[in-house]
RNA sequence: GGAGGGUUGCCCGAGUGGCCAAAGGGAGCAGACUGUAAAUCUGCCGGCUCUGCCUUCGUUGGUUCGAAUCCAACACCCUCCA
């Protein structure tokens, strides 16, 4: 991908939702642009606590690399202490605390994820148990003292609570001054985070002054919508992309699931994906879109850009053949799941099989595959659910069309 | 503290003694049509080597030949009164 220069106008307008405040922030990258002081410390907190990073995340670490591209400098942030409050999502479940084992662990993966977009060397990796953990009692009272309750209590889900006379825990209330306080201590010329994360954000903006620090910008990015979600009415409706949703696309995943999920998005959807995380240029989408006449290219372009970026070029290449062989075609796919079950007798029973393929989730949902005539044994449509396999290897295939594989030995 | 309403499968929601593994909708899965998009249509959608059996309708116990349905206690949620 040619990554032209960047106009910094562009990289606060594509793909962001709040920008505060936006003359400010031009003001400072303007002075940045003309020498007159050094790059912007650009501050994003990370919870270690979910080691898979999908599409969703990438949107704003996307946008920190766009910083970096600047010039900027990217403070990455590993939330040890924070994760161990627990930032109120507004659900009451209270958040499993994490051992510093498994904080450690978590933390890695994410780096070793997050650097796949991020640059290292123009990043800044931080823990705030660096200045959290050493905070007195009197210097926390201190950094209580310079907010209002009114003005965490704009919150609108404690705002919501309270009003619905549900429980907010006091530790609620600390948690946005910590993750101010980090700004603090960090010194952020500009902090970035989901949309719902502006609250937070804004802060540490207002905390900062009182610490005698200039005040730091607020830039949000929006929540990518997963791979479910449809356009209505000429906007994007859906779920914000989740692992628990199911609805995602995982940046570790094989280059051939990875392409198809992509194939797979709406196609007008597939503009918002390209929007929050393409590497082209604004123009050059624009044409695209404008010269677009079979609805399957800009998703083959978009997925050919993902898996290249995910894993290589050949690699794209790869899949996006195999794709039109495995899933167009009658070929196989390079990596089928082998399994070895033990025969029951001399035979295994078909369901069963299919179970320890993991193609049925029952020997009753197998059954049920078989009699709705979903299954192939080596290229044979059965459709007996009492079908039993003698000793030897199979290819099963369930589904003809959204296919899926494995080879199982009967031994 | 008093009075009433509620708790059903992934979600919503019908069902008030057998015909209920439980209507209907949504989600999901497979298929047709396509371009593995959408919309539409069709089938499936608790488990079990399955024309049968087992477990499920907040929890526990009871009535009954038989309970999601009736009774009792308990738990949680909602509304009204104090």
């Amino acid at each position: 991908m040619p990554p032209a220069a960047l106009d910094p106008i562009e990289v606060l307008s594509r793909g962001t939702v709040d920008v505060v405040v936006r003359a400010e922030l031009e003001q400072k990258l303007a002075a940045f642009a003309r020498g007159l002081r050094g790059p912007l410390r650009v501050k994003a907190g990370f919870d270690p606590t979910r080691p898979d990073l999908h599409l969703g995340h990438v949107v704003l670490l996307q946008k920190l690399r766009q910083f970096q591209q600047l010039g900027h400098t990217i403070v990455f942030l590993i939330g040890d202490t924070t994760a161990m409050v627990g930032d109120p999502t507004g659900q009451n479940d209270l958040r499993p605390r994490l051992s510093r084992e498994e904080v450690l662990a978590a933390a890695e993966t994410y780096q070793a994820q997050a650097f796949k977009v991020l640059d290292r060397d123009a990043t800044e990796v931080r823990w705030n148990g660096e200045w959290l953990g050493k905070l007195s009692s009197l210097e926390f009272i201190e950094l209580a003292a310079k907010t209002t309750v009114a003005r965490i209590m704009e919150r609108d889900d404690f705002e919501k609570r309270w009003s619905e006379r549900r429980p907010i825990y006091q530790h609620e209330l600390l948690y946005p001054l910590l993750q101010g306080y980090d700004s603090v201590a960090l010194d952020a010329d500009l902090e970035l985070g989901g949309t719902d994360q502006l609250f937070n954000l804004n802060v540490g903006r207002d905390l900062m002054p009182r610490y005698g620090k200039p005040a730091q910008s607020v830039l949000t990015v929006p929540l990518l919508e997963g791979t479910d979600a449809r356009v209505v009415d000429g906007r994007v409706v859906g779920k914000k992309m989740s692992k628990s949703a199911d609805n995602y696309i995982g940046i570790t995943e094989a280059p051939l699931v990875m392409f198809r999920k992509c194939m797979q998005i709406d196609d007008e959807v597939i503009w918002r994906y390209f929007e929050l995380l393409s590497r082209r240029s604004t123009a050059e989408l624009r044409e695209l879109r404008a010269a677009t006449t079979d609805p399957r290219e800009p998703k083959r372009l978009f997925a050919r850009e993902m898996v290249a970026r995910f894993h290589d070029d050949e690699a794209a290449a790869l899949a996006e053949r195999e794709f039109a062989s495995v899933y167009l075609g009658e070929g196989l796919p390079a990596d089928i799941p082998e399994v070895s079950v033990a025969a029951d007798g001399d035979t295994l029973w078909l369901p069963k099989a299919l179970v320890a393929a993991r193609l049925a989730s029952s020997t009753s949902d197998g059954r049920r595959q078989l009699t709705d005539g979903w299954v192939e044994v080596d290229g044979a449509r059965v459709t007996d659910p009492k079908h039993a396999l003698p000793r030897g290897a199979y290819l099963l295939r369930v589904g003809s069309k959204n296919r899926k594989f494995a080879r199982v030995t009967v031994a």
